[in-house]
DNA sequence: ATAATTTTGGTAATTGAATACACAAATGTA
DNA sequence: TACATTTGTGTATTCAATTACCAAAATTAT
């Protein structure tokens, strides 16, 4: 079994996460995250962290600590949070990185291209309110 | 920079291959795939190797040596290849493998899949003497 | 103050893909 | 027959990305 369209663990409790958060509507923490998504407390604090630092969330230490949404549901996107992780989404060039494709017209550019620029359309229109 | 739709260097030089060899309509060795492809021979090697055993190719040892279609160019299309080398594709379940998906309904599944069943039926399409 | 809790940040371990290498087997050519 | 060439097979190494772990810093509550 293989996959095309990958999305990284990393991403996805990014996203799960800001929804985890949005929804919860107080400081939440990377135990309750990582319960939620069934992933690992580790994988989800580096995660956040992150997040934080890119300005998506606020952090708050000690007892009752944990994140809180530093934005309005409504103006976050998941292509942000998506590419806040991942960087920012390849939409040209050979999807092999070759500086020179071996074809004069590749064959594969064309779907490739196509399918990532419908992926990034879709998630700019998915604000985090939509799933509160 | 970040790819959401990724395909590995050996499905890719799986494909160019063919199409190569297609084209030569001849036996066409290693060295001839690794040069048309910028990669390394050993990597196409290996590659070529598993389009034999999948009943792709037909090889030929010794000088003028080398590999050419056991099929018609048009009985040929790019998904078989491509899942000759990846294994078939997976267009169902959650994109994260996980067995529950925190929510009931998950967010991502719908693009994810989306994108994936038209990558599928784009290569689908795609016959080897198309690009003769 | 002390202890418990939680984030933070640096490092380590794991994984998988890609690449490299060595030698055996087959085949054509001189 | 001897030699050069090319595939076949197995293994080993390298490399990058991902994931996991651990100790330090901060903060709250008792």
């Amino acid at each position: 079994m293989s996959k095309v369209v990958t999305i990284s663990e990393a991403a996805s409790i990014a996203m799960h996460g800001m929804i985890i958060i949005a929804r919860a509507n107080k400081v939440t923490n990377v135990l309750e995250i990582a319960e939620a998504t069934l992933t690992s407390k580790h994988h989800v604090a580096k995660v956040l962290q992150r997040l934080v630092k890119e300005g998506f969330l606020t952090s708050q230490r000690g007892p009752t600590g944990g994140f809180i949404l530093k934005k309005e549901a409504k103006k976050i996107n998941l292509l942000s949070i998506y590419e806040a992780i991942e960087g920012k989404i390849e939409i040209s060039n050979c999807f092999l990185d070759k500086q020179i494709c071996p074809f004069s017209m590749c064959f594969m550019n064309n779907i490739t291209l196509d399918l990532t620029v419908k992926f990034k359309e879709y998630m700019e229109t998915q604000t985090l309110d939509k799933y509160i």
